[in-house]
RNA sequence: GGGCCUGUAGCUCAGGUGGUUAGAGCGCUACACUGAUAAUGUAGAGGUCCGUGGUUCGAGUCCACGCAGGCCCA
């Protein structure tokens, strides 16, 4: 029987098949586990996927690298428990639900449920959860699938709420304001998804106006301030310069009024104010109505210089006045000289970088109280001004007899047109308009202008949005920044930059954590408050829930529980319904807010073990996690939320390493998209390719870090090459072991040192070998291991041991060199079956059983085995050393050969190459491998040509490095001077150590070690050349030569005749040939034993004529043979 | 608009700390091998190192400014 099962042709999707069968049938991964009982825990935090939609290609690749440490982890003795997890709830889970019932977010409450929109979205969330399976299944990645957390589960949000009852308890949750994206016309905010929807941006007109704000204590003198949004104007609380920008103080004229005056502008914002045709003329000569304006600069300073200057509200409403430090000039980081003026107007309501600018210098903003005693914006809900405003506005146009397409009331001044007025009338005038022609007529204008720009829309109603103040509950992660910033420094980031530069950057600009959502599929916020917001409660666990319902019910407020006892369930609407009561006896109402889904996925490291309410030790030995991956698009989602939440609440980093994996891109570097059609299906490509060859190549192309242009023709690069390399190499074994019947017995194996050379060197390699993906795989670089197996793999093994070594295996019976041949080869696929496993788990297993199939004691799965450390003993760097001479030395007299003024083929032996050696070291470590360099390219001998010999022609070639340093500047003169040395010179260093260069009337001092001197030149020789080493060829033909070359020619053909007669390797043969000239004739008889043996004749017989020959081209001449088995 | 990444042969990618002639695989061309054979080996051709400036005796490498592509955030 077969001890190694040889292979024609190989499934590679079948493998990946029954090697998966195996590890099901046969529970595997589960022993995996379990056989490290008791080890040191190796951690690994799954990022939960959300299933309601297919996985694609790029899954592939994100869970794939997850898979690999924690594959390597184990061999190498960690326990490494990987719970799967689903991410459930979100934005994407609701849109694809609206999306299937034809319905809106209005909709909720009306023609559906909350509780029927709910449901359908806990069916929705899950629906590809068996594609998602099967295809982790697929591709090989082990995770614990049975018992996955899941985010929408009771007990999964029980642990959200001890953890936000823990923030709450440090008074790091607070309700506040945050300017979003608000749609009047729908009376909604908008999220950044539906922001980016196609066609939200549009480039629309809108009036801009350049404002004066004049200055207190400085007569005619303004601050110029630009703005697209006029309506804002009213809320104006203060304006922000560049620090480190030039402004200039400029003498001129108002445009509209024709008073002189003083505004303050960036310098380099002149052009776009000041004509300069006007420059020459002179103040005085201005007459009022001119079109030409003039100006002169009369003072320059910097933005530092502006702070703090006081200036006049530009709409001097008595109920909107602000004590200082508003309408005051302040920094801001963000002011540029693009547009503008280079100082720009803030209004807290209605900007972002307004709001946060603001806050942070502790400016108040333009609000108004309403009947509560809660402070508004001056715009209300409908994007209209509150009567205040409008009041005003409406004096002004009678004051400034201000006519429209209509008769405006205090009530009329929507900011955008989200009335519908036909905008084609000739009177028609919006409130920007109305606002301009009165800052016009006041002097507070400078320049008024259309202004085309890019200005986000309401998907749903298509009037623009506003960026408006809604209430928001908030994290106070500013709180915990500088200890985020510390703890981020200890996490090992692949690739760095992502850790100090996203991520670090991210986390110096952090700005607190808005956690509200206003929606309806989530995890809910778990605070109740009374209607007048004076008291509150956060609820932190079921079991606080159920006695604080129970005190409400006993206190009138509830009739029963809404909550569902038996099957606990924390969504909306169940939580919305129970109504608690406050210390004072008072009811208080959920806060109907959502939580942030990333708050879902950041507290995973707890919530998955339900801790800590269960599991504690679990999550004690599993916290925090030693390594995470996730794409790079996460730094700000789940890296974050992880670190965040581990930092406050447990003064911890979450995870100690991190993979940011890139982009999977098309193979013309486009982004692949189901709607375009470049998506690459990863069913399909399994199917085709099998799960090894997928794996390997995504790894192995490039960094994972770097976006990868997936191609296919890249996998069937990798199948061919890498897979079908090291198949072939197994095959070949595989083949010889089976004749030989050899078997692998570790204790009777030949020892290393006794082994040849070649072997020794093979065995050197692989050592060097495990401690290169040793080390790159400590350090989370999986493309460097696997580049590294595919060489060995590849050049190192087939190319070169396997090539070498091949008549080892088939010639005569069993001894010890044939044996240690066999037992090296043997040990080189054990290795890799073990080293290529983390990344090709399929194939390597599959290798790995072949091996072991007849072995006594071998492990039912490589997976199941432990990491084999390099043995640093059997690394012989001299060794490696000679053979990557003998590999340099074969490529050039191939090279030699192969010239077309030369040309002779491998085949004929040729008597001699010689080889200058310079020192004694090199000569050793040639002489070491003499005899694979004499058959790898034919020749008969190596001579060395030293010092002593004439012949040598040397060279010499300045140490540039060392030189560098020495000489600087003046190394131009001086490798000039080298470059003209010959004979002379050269032995002069030599024998003197030294030699002095006159270099510009100077002397320069050269030493030996400064030069390098080498031997490219043997004349009257071939020669060829590759780093120093240099190689001649004798290509004299003797007689004898020439016989040789003719024997070999021959066993050539009769092998061809071998193989077309259907020979068996271990035939015999009888050999008849037609008599021929005398060099031919004398090469038969000479090399006859040599023809015998090559190919496996009894006899060589030498006929006049032979019947029923076949006849053969010799190139030169042509033989007629007949071939019979004997 | 800001932060970060990428740009080297037709394609995919290597190229510590600057050093004379920039490498590999695939593809292409030619040759060899024919007892690993639907395999294999060898050689050759192929380059504006994205551009422009700068630092330096010397830049693919360091610096600045751009260009192109990408991601994230405004």
């Amino acid at each position: 029987m077969k001890k190694y099962q040889e292979f024609k042709q190989v499934d590679y999707p079948g493998i990946g098949d029954s090697v998966l069968q195996y590890w099901k049938e046969n529970k595997i991964f589960e022993k995996s586990v379990s056989q490290r009982d008791g080890a040191e825990t190796f951690t690994f935090f799954e990022g939960p996927p959300s299933a309601n939609g297919t996985p694609g290609i790029h899954h592939v690749m994100a869970r794939t690298l997850k898979d690999i440490f924690c594959r390597y982890k184990t061999l190498q003795g960690f326990q490494v428990k990987r719970k799967g997890g689903w991410d459930t709830h979100g934005l994407p889970v609701e849109l694809q639900v609206e999306k299937e019932l034809g319905i809106t977010k209005e909709d909720i409450g009306k023609k559906i449920t909350v509780e029927e929109y709910n449901r359908k979205c806990r069916e929705t969330v899950m629906r590809f959860k068996n594609e998602w399976d099967d295809l982790t299944e697929k591709i090989g990645y082990w995770v614990d699938l049975d018992d996955p957390y899941i985010t929408f589960d009771a007990k999964y949000i029980e642990t959200l709420w001890y953890l936000l009852k823990k923030l709450y308890e440090k008074d790091l949750i607070y309700k506040g304001y945050t300017i979003q994206p608000y749609s009047p016309a729908a009376g909604t905010g908008l999220s950044s998804h539906e922001l980016n929807q196609p066609g939200s941006y549009r480039d629309v007109k809108d009036t801009s106006i350049t404002a004066q704000f004049k200055l207190k204590g400085e007569a005619n003198t303004y601050i110029l301030a630009w703005t697209t949004t006029p309506w804002t104007l009213p809320s104006n609380s203060a304006l922000a310069i560049g620090e480190k920008l030039d402004y200039v103080k400029v003498n001129t004229f108002n445009p509209y009024t024709f008073e002189p005056q003083h505004v303050i502008l960036a310098k380099s914002r002149m052009g776009a104010y000041f004509n300069p045709k006007a420059k020459e003329i002179a103040i005085a000569d201005y007459n009022p109505g001119d079109k030409l304006i003039p100006y002169e600069v009369v003072a320059e300073m910097k933005g530092v210089d502006l702070l703090g200057l006081q200036y006049e509200q530009l709409f001097p409403i008595a109920e909107l006045a602000l004590p200082s430090p508003a309408f005051t000039v302040i920094s801001g980081d963000y002011v540029t000289t693009e547009d503008g003026t280079g100082v720009v107007h803030l209004a807290k309501a209605f900007g972002a970088d307004d709001f946060r600018t603001l806050v942070q210098q502790n400016v108040p903003g333009v609000f108004v109280q309403d009947e509560k005693g809660n402070e508004i914006p001056v715009v209300d809900k409908q994007g209209k001004f509150l009567p205040v405003v409008g009041t005003y506005l409406v004096n002004k146009m009678k004051e400034h007899a201000i006519t429209a397409h209509k008769e405006f009331g205090v009530d009329d001044f929507y900011v955008k047109n989200y009335t519908g007025d036909d905008e084609s009338d000739k009177e028609y005038k919006n409130t920007d308009i109305i606002i301009s022609i009165i800052l016009k007529n006041e002097n507070k204008a400078f320049k008024v202008e259309k202004y085309e720009h890019s200005y986000p829309h309401c998907w749903r109603t298509d009037k623009p949005i506003l960026y408006y103040p809604l209430e928001s509950w908030f994290i106070k992660t500013t709180a915990y920044k500088d200890r985020m910033v510390e703890l981020n420094k200890t996490i090992n980031w692949k690739p760095e930059a992502t850790g100090t530069g996203r991520f670090g950057n991210w986390l110096e600009n952090l700005v607190d954590w808005n956690l509200s959502r206003s929606r309806f599929w989530g995890t809910p916020l778990p605070i109740w408050r009374t209607k007048d917001g004076s008291e509150e409660i956060c609820i932190g666990s079921i079991e606080e829930l159920k006695s604080e319902i129970k005190k409400a019910i006993a206190a009138g407020l509830m009739e029963s529980s809404p909550i569902n006892e038996e099957d606990i369930d924390l969504h909306r609407p169940y939580v919305d319904d129970v109504i608690l009561v406050s210390a004072s006896g008072a009811p208080m109402y959920r806060e109907p807010d959502l939580i942030d889904v990333w708050f879902d996925s950041g507290a995973m490291p707890y919530a998955q073990w339900h801790f800590p309410f269960e599991n504690e030790a679990v999550f004690k030995a599993n916290y925090p996690a030693d390594y995470i991956a996730e794409g790079v698009d996460q730094t700000r989602g789940w890296f974050f939320t992880l670190h965040a939440i581990a930092v406050m609440l447990f003064d911890s980093v979450s995870f100690k390493n991190v993979i940011a994996n890139g982009l999977v891109l098309d193979k013309n570097g486009n982004k692949m998209s189901k709607r375009l059609g470049n998506a690459v299906d990863p069913f399909k490509t399994l199917k085709e390719y099998g799960p090894d060859a997928l794996r390997w190549y995504m790894l192995s192309n490039a960094n994972p870090w770097d976006n990868l242009k997936f191609s296919l023709d890249g996998v069937a690069e990798v199948q061919r090459r890498f897979f079908g390399t090291l198949q072939n190499t197994y095959n070949f074994f595989a083949l010889y072991a089976n004749l030989d019947a050899f078997v692998y017995d570790k204790s009777k194996a030949v020892p290393v040192a006794q082994r040849a050379e070649l072997d020794q060197w093979i065995i050197s390699k692989l050592q060097t070998l495990i401690s290169e993906v040793e080390q790159a795989m400590d350090n989370y670089d999986a493309t460097k291991a696997t580049r590294a197996i595919m060489n060995f793999t590849v050049d190192q093994l087939s190319n070169w041991y396997v090539r070498l070594a091949r008549k080892r295996f088939w010639r005569g019976d069993m001894n010890a060199d044939k044996q240690a041949a066999y037992e090296t080869l043997y040990e080189c696929l054990m290795s890799l079956s073990q080293l290529m496993s983390s990344f090709a788990p399929f194939y390597a297993d599959w290798m790995y059983k072949n091996l072991t199939a007849s072995v006594d004691g071998a492990s039912e799965s490589v997976h199941l085995t432990n990491w084999t450390s390099a043995d640093q003993a059997l690394i012989n760097v001299d060794l490696e050393a000679s053979m990557d001479m003998a590999q340099r030395i074969s490529s050039l007299v191939h090279s030699l050969r192969k010239n077309p003024k030369i040309g002779i083929k491998v085949r004929q032996p040729l008597q001699r190459i010689l080889i200058p050696v310079l020192n004694e070291k090199v000569k050793t470590q040639i002489e070491h491998v003499e005899e694979l360099i004499k058959s790898e390219v034919n020749i008969k001998a190596v001579e060395y040509i030293d010092d002593a010999s004439d012949v040598l022609v040397k060279s010499v070639k300045p140490n540039l490095p060392l030189l560098g340093k020495k000489l600087g500047p003046k190394m131009r003169h001086v490798v000039a001077a080298i470059n003209t040395w010959g004979k002379e010179q050269i032995a002069e260093i030599e024998r003197n150590g030294e030699i002095t260069v006159p270099v510009e009337g100077e002397s320069v001092v050269l030493l030996l070690e400064e030069v390098l001197i080498s031997s490219q030149d043997i004349p009257g020789w071939s020669v060829a050349t590759d780093q120093g080493l240099t190689v001649a060829l004798d290509v004299t033909l003797t007689q004898e030569l020439k016989q040789e070359g003719i024997a070999r020619d021959l066993v050539n053909r009769i092998q061809n005749l071998r193989k077309d007669m259907g020979l068996e390797v271990q035939d015999k043969i009888q050999i008849e040939i037609a008599e021929q000239e005398d060099l031919v004739n004398a090469a038969f008889q000479n090399f006859g034993d040599y023809i015998k043996t090559e190919t496996q004749a009894l006899a060589l017989i030498m006929k006049a004529t032979v019947a029923d020959a076949t006849v053969l081209d010799m190139d030169d001449f042509e033989l007629s043979v007949k071939v019979t088995k004997a």
